[in-house]
DNA sequence: GTGCGGATGAACT
DNA sequence: GTTCATCCGCACT
């Protein structure tokens, strides 16, 4: 399928955005190695008036600069010190939003993913999650502001399409101090599918 | 320069 | 359900 374009990742409203990013497959290319999935898990964060968002109260730091570029590139940093997030950075130029994506089910270069994992066979969790999947990808800090169109990491359009039945917004994962913020159901995922992080939420 | 804590996951009890 | 690994971004001095 064709590499989704600039003006997909340019909309405007990045909680509609994560909502359509559900279905879709998101490949990388490292070290020459194809790996890649159905995105089931995504979760919006909406710029400079969300608590939850790096980029809160237009925060511009060199961590969160690539928010604030035009959407269509990668953003990727470490959490907790040892994981690798992956986002979507989404919307115009100085409108830093960002789609976590929590959630692949793995369709492509499993052999990889199994061995980047340490894993012997394949689990949910070898992709559930976003720590878990940027590292089944090979992503890490190397992918950070990578533009989404070229050969390093990607996303393609598919003919999923899920029905709003499928779907289920619930909120965010993690972000409790974002107060008022943390209730917002800004996370989605394609219901009952096992690719899912903390499903029973 | 220092100190705090986090958009997690795995291995425990 | 609880603990902990392990780093750096960020705010403040």
């Amino acid at each position: 399928m064709p590499k989704l374009s600039p003006g997909f990742y340019q909309q405007e409203d990045v909680v509609a955005l994560a909502r359509q990013l559900l279905g879709k497959q998101l490949y990388t290319c490292v070290n020459g190695v194809l790996t890649g999935g159905i995105i089931v898990e995504t979760e919006a964060y909406n710029g400079i008036t969300d608590k939850a968002s790096h980029a809160y109260g237009n925060r511009y730091t060199s961590r969160t600069a690539p928010m604030y570029q035009a959407g269509g590139i990668a953003y990727v940093y470490l959490c907790y010190g040892i994981h690798y997030l992956f986002n979507v950075v989404t919307g115009r130029e100085n409108n830093p939003q960002a789609v976590l994506i929590r959630g692949i089910e793995p369709l492509e270069g499993k052999e990889i993913m199994l061995e980047r994992r340490n894993m012997t066979r394949v689990l949910p969790r070898i992709t559930a999650g976003p720590g878990a999947l940027a590292k089944a990808l090979g992503i890490d800090k190397q992918l950070n502001a990578k533009i989404l169109t070229g050969n390093e990491i990607w996303i393609e359009d598919s003919t999923i399409s899920h029905h709003d039945s499928q779907i289920v917004a619930s909120p965010r994962i993690g972000v409790a101090y974002a107060q008022e913020h943390a209730f917002l159901p800004w996370r989605f995922y394609v219901k009952g599918n096992p690719y899912v992080s903390k499903l029973n939420r």
